[in-house]
DNA sequence: TTGTAGGCGTTATCAA
DNA sequence: TTGATAACGCCTACAA
């Protein structure tokens, strides 16, 4: 008695003396029928219960509503914050998200993948690495990358040049004599390479001297520790009593770095200024606030999703043979004065 | 010419010789056909290039493998990490997450949630506090709630109670004058409540002295921030020179507490024992790496997913008419002893 | 071991 | 304004 059968289409038919071919139109086109047929339609509904299956709306019509997302990890907030603003999209677009996390495994996300597709999801977020993106345009639905390699596919990206400028311009506002960045030793190919080239280009057409350390870092909180108290300790001896200002490739190396300071001397010295990337909360919460150039991670987020949904739409035009070049969006930077270079607030 | 027709059952058994039966057996029984129909079929499926339609299946099996997932929000990391290990679990179980952030608005919670059921997802986790178990009890299918109220569905906490009283005890043997709980005046029908009761009741077993502080905590980082100052600032005159132990509901409340009392001395005070809640990044990440009572965030996540696939595989042998109470699963805390409470590390 | 026929719950195409 | 009928792609009796 509790496992009575799904009502459908037909049930409402049968009670309403319809077709189903006129209940369907009472939710595709009620202007089509007569107030009087909706009314008893719509008492119908309410009478016998009715919930709707898209799953064989689906099936007739081949559109879901799904995209899948992907996502390397969780560590930096950076991609659990995009992630939050994507699903906030579900109000504006309706689309719904499949959420998978890549833990760098290629086989693993292929086969995530290919199991989507045949849910006939209608296009995909990549935020991993793992994938070329020469592959992610082979698959048959519409990519969109965010902050990653993107040759072949649409992305969105933060202007990370612009980033590295801005912070190098800061450095040198606070008349640092050495300025430094440090990042892991990424391909040229991904965005964020060019946080590398935008500090450095800046640094020496302005003359400035610069130094660029790369090292494995992003691993986790206690070997990035360890590679920073490292670089501490060269910088002891090679820039003893210089004024040092650090340019860090995240929000989370810039407050290992700021914690390891700040655990040596009780407060940051003034020999140091230190900035982040990415505005994640982290930067907030750190021990003294992090200035950083902010990536607008709500900007990322939507703009991907709106590209993404206009492709979509572009192909159910039956745009699918013109190979249409990859649309690359830019979000622009915003540099955030705060504690530890340039800012108003004292501890 | 690229947008050519989809390969389904029909093509390969026109292309084989076989009917469409065959073609589905060798999916779903290959053991059932000879060796060499196995073989005509698999070549012809590299052949056509063949891609399956699950739509189609679910339409005629009913089961989809999607699960819902619906988080209250990102601040707390604890969420993200729940979410991330849930989301691992696909390796485990096969089931796909539909993931959305409630925000706290329950009209748009009801909304989708009706909408995943249109989908035919086969069960929900539920770890935003908007609507009521009851509520949620009657959705038709399985729900497990992880670290809510909980009274009408299955649920997956940590044992709130002992980690309270793990805190209390650290704080004890610390010698602490005083005992101290900081949270935010939160129901007593919620898992995390237990977190104020343990707490309260080995101070008061054991004779110590203890005070609890409810505040609208929680909000953002510049709120909390506030709030605990003007905390900090009652403590100065009410226990001047006494040593206070502080068990904070959350690492993230604990971190900016934390970061307060830094700022002021330069270090941390003998005066001062702090210890948080969840062991999640930010206790690690901490100035000084925080202690705390670390929720299994993967055992959560893990029993939940277990738990909502038992509910499901039940429900698939037509156990749905006896209402078998809901299961509690409980997964004891740990506490991690660091810098800011009885740790080895030093700063 | 393989095939036939009907069903899953919608939408789409014609016709009336 | 409404209806018959045929998709959509797969699964499952029941038959052979």
């Amino acid at each position: 008695m509790e496992e009575k059968k799904r009502v459908t289409f037909d049930d409402i038919a049968k009670y309403t003396k319809f077709s189903k071919t006129t209940i369907s139109r009472y939710f595709n086109d009620p202007g089509s029928l007569t107030e009087k047929s909706q009314h008893i339609i719509s008492d119908a509904l309410e009478k016998l219960d009715y919930h709707e299956n898209r799953v064989a709306r689906i099936l007739a019509m081949g559109k879901t509503e799904f995209i899948g997302v992907i996502v390397p990890e969780f560590y930096h907030r950076f991609y659990s914050e995009v992630l939050n603003q994507i699903l906030a999209t579900y109000e504006t677009f309706g689309y719904k998200f499949l959420v998978f996390i890549g833990n760098n495994n290629k086989e693993s996300e292929r086969r995530y993948i290919r199991e989507l597709l045949s849910y006939q999801i209608e296009g995909m977020i990549v935020l991993s690495h793992t994938l070329s993106s020469r592959e992610l345009s082979k698959f048959p639905i519409p990519v969109v990358a965010i902050e990653r390699e993107d040759q072949f596919v649409c992305s969105v990206n933060t202007d990370n040049e612009s980033g590295g400028r801005q912070a190098a311009a800061l450095l040198q506002e606070l008349q640092c004599d050495v300025l430094i960045h440090i990042n892991a030793p990424i391909d040229h190919c991904i965005p964020a390479y060019d946080r590398i080239r935008g500090f450095r280009d800046y640094c020496q057409s302005n003359g400035l001297p610069y130094e660029i350390i790369l090292r494995e870092l992003d691993r986790s909180y206690e070997v990035d520790q360890a590679i920073l108290k490292d670089i501490l300790g060269e910088w002891d001896r090679k820039y003893a009593h210089q004024k040092i200002g650090v340019f860090l490739a995240n929000d989370t190396t810039a407050n290992t770095l700021l914690n390891l300071i700040i655990r040596r001397y009780g407060y940051l010295p003034k020999e140091y200024s230190i900035i982040g990337f990415d505005n994640s909360p982290t930067s907030r919460e750190a021990i003294i606030p992090l200035s950083t150039v902010g990536q607008q991670v709500d900007r990322l987020a939507h703009e991907a999703v709106r590209l993404l949904v206009d492709q979509i739409k572009a192909r159910k035009q039956g745009k699918t043979l013109a190979e249409s070049p990859p649309v690359h969006k830019i979000v622009p930077p915003i540099l955030f004065r705060r504690g530890t270079a340039g800012g108003m607030d004292v501890i």
